[in-house]
DNA sequence: AGTGAAAGCGAGGCCGG
DNA sequence: CCGGCCTCGCTTTCACT
């Protein structure tokens, strides 16, 4: 599940095609990376056995479905010990609402992505957390008034430049 | 492509469904919803056509191709005339290290979000933004050390609670 | 390693309730 | 609007190169 083999040439234009297009064909990807059906779908398979395709999923425009609001909050924490890091972290882990959880260096410890149905959802979760007394100095809450652009898949190419 | 046409709670369940494994087939999909192949085939497509889906990709581990560097930015524009909002977005869409866009309310106008190979990487990108006077006034990094989670679902129920 | 067959199964269209 | 049938094309395996 985690191993690191060696990923050629081939297999980055796999991962680049799968990232554009999860639910393509495999004889059309098989076509579009240039072999036949039958060893690109053997490598999709070592792709995602290794681990580096975690898994396929469809990109909703939840904004579509109703209201939602995105809140970008930053959270200092009362003490550093590791523990202290630990139980914050397990604690946000569960909460539905909180979509991402980034330690950052710089004047705060962590950086967090909210999604909620409004501004009083959000204000009900993050109650919720300070009574919880998980170590949380203060917070200051960013709300995303707009999302010029979130984009969907990197250009992986950019990221590995002399991959054999 | 993006009509506002009814969802019930059926659609719900497919969209969450294929949220969370966009490549499962649609009969296992029928299966997962309680009705069979065709209609529920024609209720994906639908929700294609409607834009509640925006399409499908796969999740790559990119880190585990090799090293990484995810950094959040913060950006404060010289002047705020709409035109000075438009340059800037216009002009950092095509950067592709720029994963997410967000127009935020608070101490600050933009946070960015990076991927590059590492801090020189970052730091030829952002000075090649900043030598194209797009019009920033001062920006600060926060480099992301660890992501303890970063979640590529969500569960809509909780979004949506009362739908019929 | 890749190619090309063959067999099994799902996608997608059509008809009947 | 849903369920069942049917055909075509894709998936997946296997023997061969």
């Amino acid at each position: 599940m985690s191993e690191t083999l060696k990923v050629d040439r081939l297999d980055l234009r796999i991962l680049a095609q799968l990232q554009k297009n999860g639910r393509m064909t495999n004889v059309d990807l098989a076509d579009a990376v240039g072999l036949s059906p039958s060893p690109c779908l053997i490598r999709v398979k070592r792709l995602e056995q290794a681990g580096y395709i975690g898994g396929y999923g469809a990109q909703l425009r939840l904004e579509k479905l109703g209201d939602t609001l995105t809140v970008f909050t930053e959270v200092t924490l009362a003490d550093h010990h590791r523990e202290d890091f630990i139980r914050f972290e397990a604690a946000i882990r569960d909460v539905d609402e909180i979509l991402e959880c980034h330690l950052v260096s710089g004047g705060y410890d962590y950086l967090l992505k909210f999604m909620t149905r409004g501004v009083n959802h959000y204000q009900e979760v993050i109650e919720g957390l300070l009574e919880r007394n998980i170590g949380i100095e203060k917070y200051f809450s960013y709300i995303v008034i707009k999302s010029p652009f979130i984009k969907t898949h990197y250009p992986i190419e950019r990221l590995f430049p002399h991959q054999r």
